[in-house]
RNA sequence: GGAGAGGUGGCUGAGUGGUCGAAGGCACCGGUUUCGAAAACCGGCAUUCGGGUAACUGAAUCGAGGGUUCAAAUCCCUCCCUCUCCGCCA
């Protein structure tokens, strides 16, 4: 959410804004709705006052003088339920536009649709030049019996998958070496919930738009499809310490996804899965457009960094205005080499959002000055599993059919490569 | 699932209809004292929205929403949450 004091002030910024992000929302029907607002709130107020006024003298008058005050305030009440229920009906159409009104994207983030658009800042190492037809994961995976995706859907449905073996093996070898890696950074470790309250979905920026994506039981609470739903809703409500800004956060979660808009999209395999775990960096800072700058390329640098050892090649976007959230800022996605597609596919994502989470959330903290703030907030993928697999696997495959294992992960799987079967 | 208790400021904790935005304590900030610190003492210290250059001032907020009343932290209703005991249980 944005302040409105902001979108009044920069009305023209924002609809720029919403116009980047291909967001529909009508920013002078909100400010109309403003204007009545604080008019029907002066309104109010003052009838209020009055009553105020009325109240205190009542305490202290005799009886006489009581009944006759009495007497006069009912006009006087009748007017200030009017009014009130007009505010009220103003209230409702203004909070439904405002929680619409998109976050307005950085300069530096280019015009564009969709992820067609997004673009490359950065490649790194050098695609694999098999001397044999590359296959793809899943042949692979088959081959090796590390990954059961008939039983998979017998039992989980559609999208549903067992990794068994290596496969079962390489992903615990991946979660290990992660939080080796993740947490020399100074990072505090935290398995949070994946089955959460709607109150933190509408605060991170999930809901109201995104119920389609979200699975949802009978008791009305949702399954998280990012742990960063759970780890933003932590200080909810909270007036945090300043001097533990910035708070640094590695969380581990099972996420689910309905993947309600990708029926036709990566049906086998375990590129999308409606069920996976992820580690994700979030961090909360204080609320300057620099920290959060330095921070945001920071976590991204990060997850960078963790792919470089394991030599994967990869490329950096920053995506453009079309295929940015409601609440982001800037983002970028980071895309592994997949050679059994022989493209890039996107394996972690680093957002942020200035404070368009924390208002939603109401997590503040006092600066030097004494002023409440609302903090900054932003996240970063540090590993997916199991669609990370899917460039290991793809990446690291040799003509005999067997898998090395990357350098750095061999101590955690106990071998150098998953071997040719017979 | 059954029974009970309770949700008040950064924390703790009084307050059962009328200057209560809310006592006291802790924490925090400033001062006195000290070589310095601690302790002690004095003073300050909630947030949000509106008006005013400012001093200041109006409104709202005691889990959320509704109701009763001239007036609600206080009474009533609904919901949410927490705790305790019993049951069940990885």
């Amino acid at each position: 959410m944005l302040d409105i004091k902001f979108i009044r002030e920069n009305k023209d910024v924002v609809i720029a804004g919403a116009k980047k992000k291909h967001i529909e929302v009508d920013i002078e029907q909100l400010l109309k709705l403003d204007d009545l607002r604080k008019e029907l709130q002066v309104k109010v107020e003052e009838k209020r006052a009055e009553q105020n006024t009325a109240s205190n003298a009542i305490a202290s008058a005799d009886d006489a003088e009581r009944a006759r005050i009495i007497d006069s305030m009912s006009s006087v009440k009748q007017a200030l339920k009017l009014s009130e229920e007009e505010l009220a009906k103003v209230m409702q159409d203004w909070r439904t536009l405002m929680v619409q009104v998109p976050n307005v994207p950085d300069m530096s983030v280019p015009d564009g649709d969709s992820d067609a658009d997004n673009q490359e800042i950065k490649t790194w190492g050098e695609i694999p030049k098999f001397d044999f037809e590359p296959k793809n994961h899943i042949d692979i995976m088959l081959d090796h019996n590390m990954v059961d995706l008939e039983r998979g859907t017998k039992v989980a449905g559609f999208r549903g998958y067992y990794l068994k073996n290596d496969g079962a093996r390489l992903a615990w070898a991946i979660w290990q070496y992660a939080q080796q890696f993740f947490l020399q950074k100074e990072f505090t470790p935290m398995i949070v919930p994946s089955l959460v309250r709607r109150e933190a979905f509408l605060g991170s920026g999930y809901l109201p738009q995104g119920e389609d994506d979200l699975y949802k039981t009978q008791d009305g609470d949702y399954l998280a499809g990012t742990a960063e739903v759970a780890t933003m809703g932590y200080y909810m409500n909270e007036v945090i310490e300043k001097s533990t800004l910035p708070e640094k956060f590695l969380s581990f979660s099972p996420c689910y996804r309905r993947e309600a808009g990708a029926h036709g999209k990566d049906t086998r395999g375990l590129i999308r899965v409606h069920e996976f775990y992820k580690w994700e960096q979030v961090i909360l800072c204080e609320a300057s457009h620099e920290e959060s700058v330095k921070w945001h390329e920071w976590l991204n640098r990060n997850t960078e960094e963790f792919i470089e050892s394991l030599k994967i090649p990869y490329h950096t976007v920053v995506n453009c205005g079309g295929d940015l959230g409601l609440g982001q800022v800037k983002k970028y996605d980071i895309e592994l080499w997949v050679p059994g597609e022989n493209t890039y596919r996107e394996i972690a994502s680093t957002s942020y959002f200035h404070d368009f989470q924390t208002r939603r959330l109401n997590i503040r903290y006092k600066d030097d000055a004494g002023i409440m703030r609302f903090a900054h907030s932003m996240n970063s993928t540090a590993v997916p599993t199991p669609r990370i697999l899917v460039s290991i696997i793809e990446n690291y495959q040799r003509a005999d059919g067997s898998i090395e294992i990357p350098e750095v992960l061999r101590s955690f799987m106990g071998k150098y490569a998953i071997e040719k079967r017979n």
